[in-house]
DNA sequence: TGAGTAATGCGT
DNA sequence: CGCATTACTCAG
């Protein structure tokens, strides 16, 4: 008899796959183990075993798997339940949850490999121009990858060349399939165990003579040997020896020496961190977290809110310790830019080696070596902290969730699906192990303030700062008064100047927040008005100085400024509008003397330059910081004393019902960098509209009326907390298209839903990668079944697909979209 | 999603 | 007409 499995393969399809599976696998075989398979005409893929013991299929011949992949299941129940969440509440297949939550090297793929055919004569006069170019590639590599013939014949489309090529017998062509993950193996010298006897060592050192550097090589191995028991690598031997490797191993192939490998964790911290003991906490962190402990016997998840410096960590890390003690493991959420070094190194002072670190900087090995740590429930392992994919990690006994900059919307993947928000599944996730989940803000996310408000969280509050430092004082600088006056010096208002001015001669940092990268935003000509657009996307191109180039920040579609106007031709090109790189010329104009360093997406591409600026303005090399959203996170300076906002309306104008409540909470924070010390820090908000209420709200530092006012605005206009959203989005490369589909889709959404359907609507940006952007809100009211109306939407989708012009059009879901 | 195939477009 | 590009279907 034969044996059937149901395999999820990481692919946007909604079903599972039936497999028949060779019954000496069938023994072995568990649910959550990775297998290969093939699937389609040539592809393989690893799947998940999904159900064991299915009937066989009656209308199509099941394939055989090709291989199971793992000795244990790669993913527990627990895991397999969560995703089918995530799935079903974000409204993508389980799928895409699987691709996005395994490491990539998990995720081995087939890839067709092209060789020569060394058993046929090739008549190279045969050949066209193109054949011939791979035959000559194949004279020098071994074996080719579809993308390397793409990018020799410079074509993309290369099938039928291949086949040709096939035919006339020049090259042969397989699948294979490779596991990415490898260990990373170091290698170690001994000496060869012929010379334990002292004698014969000796026998040996004089042997050497007429080789002094191999006579040094075995001393120095002879004298590490004799002080420390671990074994001696041979990156150490060849440091302390001062003898390169090849005397080494000439020394191995004599035999007198022996080379042997070991394993190594690519991840590994001192063993003797994390000796530090936890600090005491003043009266008003220990009441939050009597607080805290006692929501949490109630079962309820629970906000933490306290003010930016108010010691929050230090209460998560007595949660961690007591989670810990009880033999459980802990998931202490962040937003990837929060991640930095230094609250890693802090909780590592406490912690030490029973930490793992999960975010997107590390690379394949990294994360598969954390995955099979989080597996195996290693010490290392007891505590997770990571950017929002560390929940996909297979925790087998979570004890605690900790949730930190809960308000933060990067929790929230835009993109690709699944469109999940990591601390709505975190929660769901904390539930399912039935661990305590905290979430933690200094500005709490107006949903989770609501529930707290409401009773369904448990809610504590610290609102005053760690060792009695004073919040900053908040000054609001009127800029369009100050224009009128001709006191501006660039972008620069007298007040801010003069405040720098005073920080720097107290050897005080400077931070400069101004929420846009690049020279300027738009550059127009003067003579006609012209600017140049991306020809891909619907969007003005941002000026870079440093490159002198035009930038689409959508695409990445750049070329060089021209001399003169495309449209009119004249030389009268200006910047509208500013960036951080204008603003960071503009301080060393003003102050030449002052050090002064850039932190944004373009100067921290590289994989350790944020640390490195981060460590800079640490040391207080640096003097002045100018950046984007990143300095606004977690960021923790002792020596700042003022901050200064370039320009808080841009945050305001945003076109989105959350623009206040981001601006807030934005500003919020990056004045929270101020002042981390004694002196009290100092804060500087240049405005064109300094009595906006969310600057009085942001200057008097008052939460709750930005909090009663947006849910009162929001209670109005049927948003979230109140109502649930979904978006829409339709995108296609026809514009009617687009349109047609939209109308089509929103109108039988109107049907079922009537006045809860907005739009269809364009997008600021309507266009991107040559691709027109529509979408649609549905808000659903909190009464609503939230799994009936998604099925709704499904059946509306299925006629709309039924309907061959759409079919082509792109339909996205955003549940919960912020 | 991505590979294969059918349908359509393009230049001579 | 021969080839290349694009659209569409389907996978176990």
């Amino acid at each position: 008899m034969d044996e059937y499995i149901e395999v999820v393969l990481p692919i946007p399809i909604e079903k599972a796959f039936t497999y028949k599976i060779n019954p000496a696998y069938a023994a072995r075989l568990r649910v959550g183990m990775r297998v290969a398979v093939p699937f389609g005409k040539s592809k393989h893929y690893t799947g998940l075993v999904y159900t064991l013991g299915v009937t066989a299929p009656t209308a199509y011949e099941a394939k055989e798997i090709d291989l199971v992949l793992d000795e244990v299941p790669t993913v527990n129940e627990t895991q397999l339940k969560h995703w089918e969440w995530i799935a079903s509440y974000y409204m993508c297949t389980l799928g895409e949850v699987v691709r996005a939550a395994l490491p990539g090297a998990f995720l081995l793929e087939s890839e067709t490999v092209i060789t020569a055919n060394k058993e046929a004569e090739v008549d190279e006069e045969a050949l066209r121009d193109d054949e011939f170019l791979v035959f000559e590639a194949l004279q020098h590599q071994s074996s080719l990858r579809v993308q390397d013939i793409m990018a020799i014949v410079e074509k993309k489309n290369v099938l039928q060349l291949l086949n040709r090529l096939i035919d006339k017998e020049v090259i042969q062509v397989h699948e294979t399939l490779q596991e990415q993950y490898s260990p990373k193996m170091v290698s170690y010298i001994r000496l060869d165990a012929a010379y334990g006897e002292e004698n014969a060592l000796e026998a040996l050192i004089g042997e050497l003579s007429r080789a002094p550097k191999q006579r040094v090589a075995v001393l120095s191995l002879f004298q590490l040997q004799g002080t420390t028991e671990k074994p001696v690598s041979l990156e150490k031997l060849e440091k302390e020896s001062g003898v390169s490797r090849t005397v080494i191993r000439s020394l191995v192939k004599k035999g007198v020496l022996e080379e042997y490998q070991l394993r190594k964790d690519r991840v590994s911290y001192d063993k003797d961190s994390g000796t530090e003991s936890s600090k005491d906490l003043n009266p008003i962190q220990s009441n939050a977290l009597e607080n805290i402990k006692q929501q949490f016997n109630q079962d309820k998840v629970t906000l933490l809110h306290g003010v930016t410096s108010s010691g929050k960590t230090e209460v998560y890390v007595k949660l961690i310790e007591e989670t810990l003690e009880q033999g459980k493991q802990v998931l202490y959420l962040l937003p990837e830019i929060a991640l930095t070094t230094q609250l890693i190194e802090r909780l590592q002072s406490y912690f030490g080696h029973r930490i793992t670190v999960y975010h997107s900087r590390y690379n394949l090995q990294e994360r598969v070596e954390a995955w099979n740590n989080v597996l195996q429930c290693r010490e290392k392992a007891s505590i997770v902290m990571g950017a929002r994919s560390a929940m996909f990690l297979p925790f087998k006994d979570l004890g605690l969730v900790i949730v930190d900059e809960e308000h933060e919307n990067s929790f929230k993947q835009y993109d690709p699906a699944p469109r999940y928000h990591a601390r709505d599944a975190a929660i769901v996730l904390g539930h399912l192990h039935k661990a305590a989940i905290l979430l933690g803000s200094a500005t709490p996310s107006v949903e989770s303030f609501h529930n707290a408000r409401t009773g369904k969280y448990g809610y504590a509050r610290i609102d005053r700062r760690y060792g009695e430092v004073l919040m900053p004082e908040i000054e609001l600088v009127d800029i369009s008064e100050q224009y009128r006056k001709k006191r501006m010096k660039g972008h620069f208002s007298e007040r801010l100047v003069e405040e720098m001015a005073d920080a720097l001669e107290h050897s005080g940092q400077i931070i400069l927040f101004q929420n846009r990268r690049g020279f300027a935003p738009i550059v127009e000509c003067t003579t006609c008005g012209h600017s140049p657009q991306c020809p891909n996307c619907d969007v003005s191109l941002t000026f870079h100085q440093y490159s002198k180039q035009l930038r689409c920040h959508y695409c990445g579609h750049h070329y060089g400024l021209p001399e003169a106007c495309e449209a009119c031709g004249n030389a009268t090109l200006d910047t509208k509008g500013f960036g951080t790189e204008q603003v960071e010329a503009e301080v060393k104009e003003l102050f030449p003397e002052a050090k002064v360093a850039r932190m944004d997406l373009d100067t921290t591409r590289g994989k350790h330059s944020y640390a490195k600026i981060i460590h800079a303005f640490e040391e207080q090399e640096l003097d002045i910081l100018v950046g984007t959203q990143m300095v606004t996170k977690g960021l923790d300076f002792r020596n700042v004393r003022l901050v200064g906002i370039m320009n808080a309306d841009a945050l305001l104008n945003f076109p989105d019902f959350r623009a206040h409540e981001r601006s807030f909470q934005l500003l919020t924070q990056v004045a929270g960098r101020a002042g981390r010390t004694k002196d009290r820090g100092r804060v500087l908000i240049q405005t064109y509209n300094p009595y906006h209420q969310i600057l009085q709200q942001v200057s008097s530092g008052d939460y709750e009326a930005m909090y009663k006012e947006q849910l009162y605005e929001r209670e109005q206009y049927k948003y979230p907390p109140v109502n649930r959203i979904i978006k829409i989005t339709f995108k296609h490369k026809n514009y009617d298209q687009v349109n047609e589909a939209a109308e089509w889709f929103s109108q039988g959404l109107r049907n079922a839903f009537r006045s809860q359907v907005l739009g269809p609507e364009f997008p600021p940006v309507s266009r991107i990668r040559n691709q027109y952007i529509k979408n649609v809100l549905l808000k659903i009211p909190g009464g609503q079944s939230l799994a009936q109306t998604k099925k709704s939407i499904k059946r509306i989708e299925r006629s709309f697909n039924a309907i061959s012009k759409f079919r082509s059009v792109r339909v996205i879901y955003n549940v919960d979209y912020v």
